[in-house]
DNA sequence: CCTTATTAGTAGCGACTCGAAACTATTGCA
DNA sequence: TGCAATAGTTTCGAGTCGCTACTAATAAGG
């Protein structure tokens, strides 16, 4: 009963989809930009909190991302620290007023929760080799999990980052990281 | 291997795909929205090509919808018609150059193209049943083809509609609908 | 050491989206 | 005939978007 199924057909699903979850962003107090840079940020870890590793993630310029976040810093939702090493950079933090905006699901998330789990993990399994693919072709960064990263290193207290040379602790090891590089990949 | 996956791990999966594939569109002469709203134009039939199904379909409200559609009008990729039966309502057409535009296939595109025949149809179902949840709660409309609808009857040349009763060619029984109600729903 | 890169972040521009609200026509209904 | 519903538009303010041009600070090379 199933024709093989038209590429047409899940860029369009992919394309209402998209559209239903943003519109639903729309009725919150953020807009879709300003919410993913702040989920982002809430789930990064603090080597990856720059303008510049949002515009990353967001596949944007660091102009754009930049105005996003100064949007944000006005709302109080983040605030931002400059560095000492490089006074260059600087590092948004989520403030509480933020944590608590992120708290509340989303109607999509709910929506996904819905689903039985084996159509779950081959959704999931389908939609990451389409982002990875993708990004592949950009030239982007997989911003996985910390400990999922070839230079991640277990230990008694959390794990040890051996790009960095910084020890992390558990919560460090399970947040996002912008030098994220696959533990399978192989590059010279 | 596979833990229970995490809804939260689904949701920034689509996330990252919208995103990806948005900054894809605006390197090109359309932003995302424009796009979205040139593709459904063509492919809706005559009966569901106004503002207001534009507007239905992008999950956005009637003055969005409008002024994108006189920005792509600006830039004659689509021609409006109005109607003689109903002064009030406009049908939006596109042109020549428009269905030009929609040629070049995206790399969204390309990247859903490769993936195996199996993983493409599932991902096809979870994602349908996602957009119908995600539509079902905010009372949208489904769009499907013609051809799938309860009120479609099959004819020798084409089919007919049953609610709007008009004959309808092939190519319009292969179109989006505004009215397209799916078969075996049961509603009184 | 002292010039260049290079990098991090920002400001301003023009086109546009977004919802909301106010506003025309036109059509339907009682 | 009169009023309500409908289709579409306009305007508003906040914000996104890529872009170019900019300022600091750091890195690299002679």
């Amino acid at each position: 009963m199933f024709a093989p199924t038209d590429t047409q057909t899940i860029r369009d699903l992919i394309d209402r989809l998209t559209r239903l979850a943003a519109a639903e962003e729309w009725n919150g107090p953020l807009n879709p930009s300003q919410f993913a840079a702040l989920n982002y940020l809430a789930r990064a870890n603090r080597f990856s909190r720059a303008p510049s590793h949002v515009a990353d993630f967001l596949a944007t310029t660091r102009g754009t991302a930049s105005q996003t976040l100064k949007a944000l810093s006005r709302k109080e939702l983040i605030a931002e620290t400059r560095s000492d090493e490089d006074k260059r950079s600087i590092r948004y933090d989520v403030t509480r007023a933020g944590r608590d905006l992120l708290q509340d699901p989303s109607s999509l998330e709910n929506v996904i929760d819905a689903l039985p789990p084996d159509v779950a993990a081959s959704l999931a399994s389908s939609l990451k080799a389409l982002v990875l693919t993708m990004l592949h072709e950009r030239g982007g960064r997989s911003f996985g999990l910390c400990s999922t990263c070839r230079h991640h290193e277990a230990r008694e207290t959390g794990g040890y980052c051996k790009l960095l040379n910084v020890p992390l602790s558990p919560v460090d090891a399970a947040q996002l990281c912008h030098e994220h590089t696959p533990a399978e990949s192989h590059q010279p």
